[in-house]
DNA sequence: ATGAAAGCGCTAACAC
DNA sequence: GTGTTAGCGCTTTCAT
């Protein structure tokens, strides 16, 4: 067991009420030579003061749970980092959760950040099960923020990108480089974002009057195993460009192509969505549509923070994608 | 404020004492019908318990804090996925820290884990700080597991791989290969990973009989762009093999390669480290040592729990890291 | 089997 | 400015 404040109190000849007001940097209620005997003991005995009974005591821990699908794709890192360092320098630590889009994990995570007391809520790419959770978490009075996710008819403070719209560019580029088969993989479709994607897809192939071919469409899970195994899927198919859902298919498509001697951009142009760092070191270097992941999580955590605050926030907050051109596309 | 178990006590119509039982399981202390009765308010209110008060009286927080260099770093995701799998299967969580090498951070954050009574810790990566963190640690009594370190004289329990020895099998893949001049990018100097695999490069020269050519080594720190700046230091030499002492770094040589118009493996051929899965995407594949990270994680995870319980585990263990050839090597 | 009560380490309100 | 004390929500011991 570690010292406790009443240990520190004793060693320093006060009460342990003055200790606290000293460890808390109250305005008043000490003098200067009772603090600075207060924080010598303190050094002495290096004393780390037990935030589980702060806790009790203050109902705020000071800690945000966050979310996130899947730590193994490089996006939610950096998405992390960015709603870390913003946590941070505001005085709050991050409670970080993998829920494999598993709808049962994501439940039980929800359980134990609220029992952990987390003072908010970071949400990125919610599954189906999310508004039963967001139910939940409402019912406590925790605010919450949805990230990267599309619920605009909820009532729900989000940050988000314009999936939609993203993809859409994508689309049109390929178009205006004059392919007119293209194909899509799509994310796992119980995310809001998957269908957006898909929408902006669509799109812009009615756009320019070009078929939606649905044996050209098929279902992927955001990883490149997803993407090698899409391409098998569209194996008898043909086509000349393709949009991956996100970066990491695209590297499955790599992959695929390799096996098969399809030559990129030669053979088959194609476009990811994210862009992550390897993008730009993958041969050729992938033409993506950016997604800014850290600045995605520094804003959604400000949002929080600023509702912890008391202070009022903007509902939601879009960002407009941007498609990075580089040279996997003919 | 959430519903508490008082509450639920008098909904109930039971102590809180018999609610806590129920609750927790308790062998004894209450009828079934109780218990029923119980649970069904419970339910009907969603309780969720507070983990806080719960800390505070029973001393053990549930919780595993984890400190990770660089969660960007691929290797580090997949680590903590391995640690917090194998946590979870033994009813902890894991709370991720991010020290980016950075000695203060480093502290500040194992400072913020002890406040935060983790039941024990996990240390990856650790810098040349670790050490008075580490006696702070013990001075708490905390357990706490060195991971991807190679601390051998001190009297803590780590899992570590053999960083010498993959470093060695590497090099000595090359001068198999007829490679006379092999260039090498370290890692951070500060970290003993970094050493010891300088140490297994030099050593395979030695017993090759080749010169050590100090022009020849030049000091990375674990980035893509690390790798990249080291080869620029490295453009007046001339070599035709080199190993990254981890995959990001020989990363950053693919990037520079293809800037410079050099081909891998025609004109140079490079060994990295750590064996990402990203290394098989990338073109051409790249022969790397390989670490099995979530293994690592679940290994030094499982380590500290038993420790935690009370039962006696091995004080170290080893792995030996094995080569994984693929295509970057001529 | 059940209830009452002490106590975990801290904060904050209140007396002095 | 300083000390005392009542909680915060829970577990656990001890009566009953």
């Amino acid at each position: 067991m570690s010292i406790t404040i009443r240990e520190i109190a004793k060693l320093a000849n006060v009460s342990i009420g003055t200790v606290s007001r000293v460890l808390n940097n109250k305005e008043t209620g000490y003098t200067e030579e009772t603090k600075a005997k207060v924080l010598d003991v303190v050094k002495r005995y290096d004393y780390i003061p037990n935030s589980a009974a702060r806790a009790l005591s203050t109902q705020s821990t000071k800690t945000l749970g966050c979310i996130i699908p899947d730590i193994c794709n490089p996006f939610f890192p950096e998405l992390a980092r960015g709603i870390e360092d913003m946590a941070g320098s505001h005085g709050y630590h991050i409670f970080l959760c993998n829920t494999d889009l598993d709808a049962q994990k994501e439940e039980s995570y929800v359980y134990t950040l609220l029992e952990r007391q987390v003072d908010g809520l970071l949400f990125a790419s919610s599954t189906a099960t999310t508004p039963k959770n967001i139910t939940r978490i409402q019912k406590v009075n925790k605010p919450i923020i949805l990230l990267d996710a599309c619920m605009h008819d909820e009532a729900i403070p989000h940050v988000y990108i314009d999936n939609c719209f993203g993809v859409y560019t994508a689309t049109k580029h390929l178009i205006e480089k004059g392919h007119t088969s293209i194909a899509f993989i799509t994310g796992s479709m119980n995310l809001s974002t998957s269908k957006e994607r898909l929408r902006g897809y669509k799109m812009a192939l009615e756009e320019a009057g070009l078929p939606i071919q649905e044996q050209l469409i098929t279902e992927g899970d955001y990883t490149v195993e997803g993407g090698f195994r899409a391409m098998e899927l569209l194996h008898l198919q043909s086509y000349t460009g393709l949009i991956a859902s996100n970066d990491l298919m695209a590297y499955g498509v790599y992959k695929y192509a390799r096996t098969q001697g399809i030559r990129i951009p030669e053979d088959l142009s194609v476009i990811g969505f994210d862009n992550l760092s390897f993008s730009q070191i993958i041969d050729p270097p992938l033409t993506t549509v950016s997604q800014p992941a850290y600045e995605l999580g520094q804003y959604a955590a400000e949002m929080l923070i600023k509702c912890l605050q008391g202070m009022d926030t903007p509902s939601y907050h879009l960002y407009k994608p941007t498609l990075i051109v580089r040279e996997s596309v003919k």
